[in-house]
RNA sequence: GGGCCCGUGGCCUAGCAUGGAUAGGGCGCCGGCCUUCUAAGCCGGAGGUCCGGGGUUCAAAUCCCCGCGGGCCCGCCA
């Protein structure tokens, strides 16, 4: 259902026609494509550039505008035919569109809802998180690009799974497992497990590191006292000084966190007795290899990181279809595979002294192109494994990729991820297909998204300097809650808290979800916890407007309604937006742009502010004209709840 | 050094893929609007070298080239 569709597609029908009959040919599609609304409704409802076609056929813009009027006597709806300097605008009468529009709205149950022609088996692979400490704000903007392009994929019909891939067989992992064994003792019961696991993550890591700086100060020292270091040295040390400085900054801040796990941590680190790399790269491969000891031991760390990770993602309503631990497919064959053949591979090298694949011959202007690949400079070669024999994320990501495609026989795979790993994406893509995987290559999408930063604070996990999105979505709460009981003291304590929380999330979706995912997002915690404005809370308390007055004015009298009181502006450009909502989803799924469906139902909610603040509805006297004013609400809080739930919003009828 | 991304009123941003008509919002600021369907709203106002310079074109915020500024990447990390 796409009446905005329909009328583009009967215009674009004649002046095909009419371009066709002057010998040009071109694709009816093209030229719906070309069909846009002008600058302001005087000038028509809808209009095309006539100029391009013009010149082809070496005519001026205005005569073939002029000329073309004449193929669309029997358009339906047709009110007006302007041709202003080569452009040929379309006016139609209201009564028309509010028909087409209402009757739209009124015959489907989930208007909105656009399936494409062709129905594709998607997955989409985002968040992935390392399983090593609690979801920050950066994950946040992947789960939540992530689970908006799921929703809006499966809107158009097509068959998409979520899944979820857990990087369990890093080195990140080891060094959390080694702490874990370390200190002996479970997460405390008064603390989310991740985050307690993302503690005990930054304090071995940072422990040693300190460890290991000491060493090398007090190497420096001796020598610094006889005054041998050179000047470079001297650089060095004072570097050491300044990083002493930052790591004892953020032991001080896990101290304060959690007093007893640092000291704890810190005694059982100062006893050990062997070292702890050894220990942690002994973990790391045995786990590799599938020992039983390390596969227990690592799986109940990484399963406890998980559960936490788990809640913080449902409280937000991201689920996923399938969770995959990259050891399974270590410990299956798959991984070996993909080494083996690139082993055998013509684009196998040895760099460095270690197994590679050297991609950048295959990546030829053509391959580039194909393949989407933005990378203009050299692209290095792709280390297969670690001379140690362990093997490498990329690599693993490549059998990962064929798995994902094999697993549900995928027409498309998404994977959202940060634009800091674009190279490496674009090195499994050659990769793939250079060892053959043509097809996984050229359906692998990598949704790339900038970085989330903080204004002041450089974000780390490995420094427990993380902003997580448990805290945010509590600090909107706190925000959202404090708004509620303000307004609505009328309501029960569980209603007030059910609306906060809907508008926390909410709040956090849509800030995350409907801007530019390539700019980066300078975290303004202000902004996002600014409930006017065009905001998710905004949008919400439009839809609850709406709700309400359709609540309070009964059964809309459909039979009653006078289209032709479809006249004033107000009423016009809404039902236009209505009209185009369906077409406008439709297109942000297929662009994979979240932001497009964000800024269109923020536009629908500021024109129904408007017309609300300018007009009575339940008091109209007229009978037609207030029937066809709750029909125009209803279409509106029909497409605006759609929307919403396309970010993953729940739509509520008071707020 | 090389590559990629971003640059739009004081601040945040839409539009850029596929060039098209008057660059659309929000925050903040100034002035108004609650006896009437929820004022998280609405109305009015001030505020713009679309980073700069060239080029292509009938037409450039949009495409190309050269710069500038910011971010990211160029690891036997992920």
């Amino acid at each position: 259902m796409n009446p905005y569709s329909s009328i583009v597609e009967e215009l674009s029908l004649r002046i095909h026609r009419s371009l066709s009959l002057r010998g040009l040919t071109i694709e009816l599609s093209e030229l719906m494509s070309e069909v846009v609304e002008p600058p302001s409704r005087e000038m028509g409802d809808l209009g095309i550039a006539l100029h391009k076609y013009a010149k082809r056929l070496s005519l001026e813009p205005a005569q073939l505008a002029e000329e073309t009027k004449g193929f669309l006597n029997d358009l339906p709806g047709l009110l007006g035919v302007k041709a202003i300097s080569g452009y040929l605008n379309v006016t139609y009468s209201p009564e028309y569109i509010a028909k087409v529009t209402i009757s739209s709205v009124r015959s489907v149950k989930n208007y909105g809802y656009v399936p494409s022609e062709k129905t594709l088996k998607v997955i989409i692979e985002h968040t992935s998180a390392n399983p090593i400490h609690p979801l920050h704000i950066g994950h946040g903007r992947n789960a939540l690009l992530g689970d908006t392009l799921y929703r809006l994929l499966s809107n158009r019909g097509h068959l998409v799974q979520r899944r979820f891939y857990i990087n369990d067989t890093g080195r990140q992992v080891a060094l959390l497992t080694f702490g874990y064994k370390l200190i002996n003792r479970r997460p405390s019961e008064n603390v989310k497990p991740d985050e307690w696991l993302g503690r005990l993550y930054a304090l071995v890591n940072l422990l040693i590191e300190l460890r290991d700086i000491r060493n090398e100060l007090n190497k420096l020292r001796s020598r610094l006292e006889s005054r041998e270091l050179s000047e470079l040295e001297e650089e060095k040390h004072r570097e050491l000084l300044k990083k002493v400085d930052e790591v004892t900054a953020s032991l001080g801040k896990l101290w304060e966190a959690d007093k007893e796990l640092f000291d704890e941590v810190s005694r059982a680190l100062m006893e050990y007795e062997g070292d702890p790399e050894e220990e942690i790269l002994r973990i790391m491969s045995s786990y590799e290899r599938g020992e039983e000891w390390a596969k227990s031991l690592v799986r109940e760390v990484v399963d406890r990181a998980l559960a936490g990770i788990r809640e913080t993602l449902s409280k937000l309503g991201v689920e996923f279809d399938k969770w995959d631990y990259e050891s399974d497919l270590v410990w299956s064959s798959l991984v070996n595979e993909v080494v083996s053949k690139a082993l055998s591979s013509p684009l196998y090298i040895r760099h460095k002294g270690v197994d590679a694949l050297d991609v950048q011959r295959i990546a030829s202007q053509q391959v580039l192109k194909k393949l989407n690949i933005d990378i203009g400079g050299e692209i290095p070669p792709l280390i297969i494994r670690r001379s140690d024999g362990t093997i490498l994320y990329t690599t693993k990501d490549i059998a990962y990729s064929i798995y994902k495609f094999a697993d549900s026989n995928a027409d498309l795979v998404i994977n959202v991820i940060g634009a800091e790993q674009k190279l490496p994406q674009a090195q499994l893509r050659l990769a793939l297909l250079a060892l053959g995987y043509v097809r996984e290559a050229e359906n692998l999408v990598t949704y790339i998204y900038e970085m989330v930063t903080i204004p002041g604070l450089k974000m780390s996990s490995r420094r427990y300097q993380i902003v997580t999105l448990d805290w945010l979505l509590e600090e909107l709460y706190r925000r959202a809650r404090d708004e509620v009981d303000r307004r609505r003291q009328d309501l029960s304590e569980s209603d007030r808290a059910k609306i906060a929380w809907t508008i926390a999330i909410a709040a956090a979706r849509f800030s995350m979800a409907s801007y530019d995912p390539l700019k980066p997002l300078n975290f303004n915690l202000n902004k996002v916890l600014d409930l006017s404005g065009n905001s998710a809370p905004y949008i919400l308390y439009t839809h609850a407007r709406a709700s309400n007055i359709l609540k309070k004015a009964g059964d809309i009298e459909w039979d009653l309604i006078d289209y032709s009181y479809a006249r004033n502006e107000v009423i016009k450009e809404l039902i236009w937006l209505v009209m185009k909502y369906p077409q406008v989803v439709a297109e942000a799924a297929d662009k994979l742009s979240p932001e497009v469906l964000g800024n269109y139902i923020v536009r629908m909610a500021d024109c129904f502010n408007k017309w609300y603040e300018s007009e009575r509805i339940i008091d109209e006297e007229d009978k037609p004209y207030r029937a066809l004013k709750l029909a125009i609400v209803f279409g509106v809080k029909k497409s605006i709840a759609h929307g919403l739930t396309m970010f993953g919003v729940t739509p509520l009828d008071t707020i």
